[in-house]
DNA sequence: CCTACCGATCGGTAGG
DNA sequence: CCTACCGATCGGTAGG
């Protein structure tokens, strides 16, 4: 459950170390070509010109694209995940805890590292082996917002299901519109979900 | 303004009618690939074969792929511009009218077609010089929400610009989660529009 | 992690 | 719209 893979921190004195560096480097130019491109968009060339290695030489760290699009997947998710929970740990009031928690998903989807963009950019595409793997991450993270729509008051109109569906896709839609010369995710994140309260 | 090449309903004839008639197939068979798996993922040969023509005779009607992808596009746009119109005019109360929109808007998202797919799944996508033609025409169907939304009521807590973005991100985002066997693309229209109704 | 390479597939074209 | 083909690029591998 942690962001980043824990051995980029160790002292690069040896081989093992430096190799996990590269390993590191090789996951946040994967990360920021998938988030920003797509997976399908961007070539095993494309990633290795960004870390400085040759093309074949990324098979050493990882044994194909769809394995390095999973560890990407599981990190964005991770990130996610422990920003929203870190987040919403410092609220008690409903709608608070959802604002902090749309806050926290947002600035993680925009920030320029990529990983959580790469989730939300390839949400349908990797038809592959991997497919079902990577949908049951995000349905794990998204029980997180199912719990905090449901401590909600609601409105005579509103119901949790679509009130949930509508509030994600409103927030993982601003990828496709997010300028960051604007609002930042933060008070973007406040805004779209002032649009849910009835009150 | 119409929303399939005029010419698709002349008699077969002779050899303009048949040739056209080749035409709009191959434009249903690449909106339908284009909207299911987006413009990268599909290549000339998928929809060569699912037209049942060799590779290379997609380029007796269109020039590239990007000249096909902007002929989808344009046709999907319109498609849901022209029926947001006609749904609209049917109403008169701002919520009433909205709804209508948006139940118009993902009917014809979420049709079998594939051409409003294409438009949404592409949302970011095609980087190269047709990208500022294609993002003109989105804005330009845009403006009608702008125009509906700018006749609302609204609560509190709402304003016009994060209500559209949050709205037309619900809307679309439900490609991402949509399966056919549930509620009608009306119904989950109407239920996502209603989680802004703050009355 | 480089060298050197593979077969497959890509968008596209000339000529009919 | 087919025949026949192009150079470029793709994911991936053997051997060191």
């Amino acid at each position: 459950m942690s962001r980043r893979p824990k051995s980029a921190t160790l002292p690069s004195s040896d081989g093992f170390a430096r190799s996990d560096n590269r390993r590191t480097l090789l996951l946040d130019e994967a990360a920021r070509l998938f988030g920003a491109r797509g997976y399908d968009s961007t070539s095993m060339r494309d990633i290795a010109t960004a870390v400085g290695m040759l093309p074949g030489s990324l098979y050493y760290h990882f044994p194909s694209k769809e394995d390095l699009l999973v560890a990407v997947y599981t990190i964005g998710i991770d990130q996610m995940q422990e920003a929203v929970l870190a987040a919403v740990a410092r609220e008690s009031d409903p709608w608070k805890r959802l604002e902090a928690a749309a806050a926290a998903h947002l600035s993680t989807l925009l920030d320029t590292s990529g990983y959580a963009a790469a989730v939300v950019a390839d949400w349908p595409s990797p038809a592959g082996s991997v497919r079902d793997q990577l949908v049951r991450q995000r349905d794990r993270y998204e029980e997180t917002f199912r719990e905090l729509v449901a401590d909600l008051p609601l409105g005579p109109h509103q119901d949790r299901q679509f009130l949930r569906l509508a509030l994600l896709g409103a927030l993982n839609w601003s990828l496709a519109w997010y300028k960051s010369n604007g609002d930042s995710p933060e008070t973007i994140a406040r805004r779209l979900v002032a649009q849910f309260r009835a009150d």
